[in-house]
DNA sequence: GAGGACTGACTGAATGTTCAGTCTAAAAAA
DNA sequence: TTTTTTAGACTGAACATTCAGTCAGTCCTC
């Protein structure tokens, strides 16, 4: 095959701007509808175009919505990278971290739908692309992690616990607690399970921790455009 | 609407065991192809009738699936429930709580196929009625934590925790760590996920545990049937 | 022979994908 | 400058397929 190259309409203008438009589409659908009952002419008639446009620009339906996913994902971990990389204290960072998880966000592009990462899950159990996204998304995190957990240990912040096995830990415990969100929890609201993961952390890693303002602000920030 | 009553055909014999049959099979094909993915035809041909007979009994494929989720969830409950009353001390309770969630069972009838699980939450973040069966099981199961907490306490087995707070915080954990098995996640394997669990809770609730061959065993047991 | 269990053949609707062709704007030719 | 060509973005209308659900009627059992 050497449909490879012109395949994928690569203007450097419009091209990708429509590409980006799609995708975004594509995420705001399946957040409303879910997953499987996303349909190309949702996608299309969001943006104000005809069905057979997105197949020009994705070859197939599945195409665009594991790039979907993809694209997600990966924006989603380059935001997180760069918020934590503003932080001055690992211990802040931490926190960041459990807030990006659990809290509603401010910024909408992040749109924090938890429902979205369900239908993800799915998609990954049968999947094998959508697999490799979510596994080396979940490496990377676990590895934010870790070198997350051992500055602060070498800043004489945390007190000593091995890394790799608290971030399988906690990773499995947001992911656990953004199952509860999600499914709208009467018992698990987003403000709680936040309160709760970070008073085991910091019981755990041994700093001190009082619940602030945070989780009201950010709450709240987003609360208007949340929980629909 | 009245329809409630002749809408299920209910002769004793062969009405109960044909609905018994589907509703397994329902479960068996929604574990192999995805809840998505699961055609009436499917069901009907794994038992190896007309796919017309299970409309006739199910009137619509949604009341089918939806009904099978809730048969799943309950038998979940009632056999688990079951295990732990036969169980002497809270401790041995515990870890086969944990052991439920995470590692593969040697009973057929429970298929702890964990992929199964992703399904029903996806199902239960859109449809109301799954949403219902999923918060009260859940709920249920919380309740038998924190008795069980809360036995272990009074016997001195455990030592003083917030047990309301322990369970939430534990169930948690649990569907996280079933989702990074269900996504065969290469560092979380059931066998590790189960002692990683089992470490914390032996010492938070402080009572001595040491990884016995019970892991391997059911692991082994189930081993044959599962991840076919 | 009556009633429930059951089926084969069918239908209707939904929807992903194709395709022939239009429109626009820029490049090439005049 | 004016005309022609080209190419990519885009669409409307069909196509093809897949499936849930219907229906008329058969078979079996009591």
């Amino acid at each position: 095959m050497t449909q490879q190259a012109e395949r994928t309409p690569a203007g450097p203008g419009i091209a990708d701007t429509r590409r980006g438009q799609m995708l975004h589409a594509a995420l705001d659908v399946i957040s409303e509808r879910g997953f499987a009952d996303t349909r190309i002419a949702d996608i299309a008639e969001r943006i104000g175009i005809s069905p057979a446009l997105v197949i020009y620009y994705f070859k197939t339906k599945d195409q665009l919505l594991t790039e979907a996913i993809r694209h997600y994902e990966d924006s989603w971990y380059a935001e997180g990278k760069r918020r934590m990389d503003e932080l001055p204290t690992a211990a802040l960072r931490m926190e960041e971290f459990v807030a990006m998880n659990l809290l509603p966000d401010s910024d909408p592009d992040l749109e924090s739908n938890w429902q979205l990462w369900l239908d993800f899950w799915v998609q990954a159990a049968r999947n094998p692309d959508v697999a490799g996204v979510r596994r080396s998304s979940d490496e990377r995190w676990r590895e934010v992690l870790v070198s997350l957990v051992r500055e602060g240990q070498e800043a004489g912040e945390f007190i000593s616990v091995d890394a790799r096995e608290f971030s399988i830990f906690l990773s499995a415990l947001l992911d656990g607690m953004t199952v509860q969100i999600a499914l709208d929890d009467p018992v698990v609201d987003p403000v709680s399970a936040f309160e709760l993961c970070m008073r085991y952390i910091s019981e755990h890693l041994g700093f001190p921790w009082a619940p602030t303002g945070r989780a009201f602000v950010n709450a709240s920030a987003a609360g208007a455009g949340a929980g629909r």
